[in-house]
DNA sequence: AGTAAATACAACTAGGTAGTAATATAAGAA
DNA sequence: TTCTTATATTACTACCTAGTTGTATTTACT
């Protein structure tokens, strides 16, 4: 296992940042039913073509979607499914986060 | 399960946006062996006091980390280790992840 | 009271980034 | 070739945020 040095800490940031922004989220989870184009994508995720094109870009670098040309068209999709187990792990703490609210709110009445 | 809708993909970003942060791992790191002071922390993490205090703010509203005062010193921990149990995923991607570009650099030799 | 220590907060700066509009590039079709 | 389609890139704006400095707040000690 990677040791969390100071050395590696930018690069782990950098992949929890990747994840870090809705949009690209929404991506992510509309590529979980399969490969998908950039244009098919925008217009799923209601976001412009450039900026679509821009977040897959990241995704791209950090390693979480692969790329397959075909003419004029990019078909994306998830390279490994890993990433929504992590998805699933942070809504599970959002659950334990907002319990924990509740119960602060209840207890301070 | 949460559904990583459009109203929930903010919330869940943010929980992310709160790991892509070096600093913001290492203080999780650090907590790792048991509960610490900001003084204590920015000394491991070799940060400033008050860039320490303000990740820590971060963390905490997240509900990565849970806060004790004493007297004028605020105990910083870990609420849920599944923390770690996210940055040994996102280490496994950016493991295959290298392996993956290698793998590309070779094949274009 | 006065002083020191620990933390939080406010203000500021510099760098980063999301979104958009316009343009560039590339591949087909007419 | 010219037009159209699909994607990537550039330039720009507006906003956000990490880090720093200085200060306020709180507690403990003498």
């Amino acid at each position: 296992m990677i040791e969390l040095s100071d050395t590696n800490a930018s690069a782990i940031a950098e992949r929890f940042k990747a994840l870090g922004e809705p949009m690209r989220l929404l991506l992510l989870e509309a590529l979980r039913r399969g490969e998908c184009s950039v244009g098919e994508l925008a217009e799923r995720t209601g976001g412009g073509q450039a900026n679509v094109s821009k977040h897959l870009q990241v995704l791209l670098q950090q390693g979480y979607v692969d790329r397959r040309k075909e003419g004029t068209t990019s078909w994306y999709r998830i390279t490994d499914p890993q990433v929504f187990k992590m998805c699933e792990l942070v809504c599970g703490g959002l659950e334990e986060d907002l319990d924990r609210r509740r119960k602060l709110l209840r207890s301070r009445k």
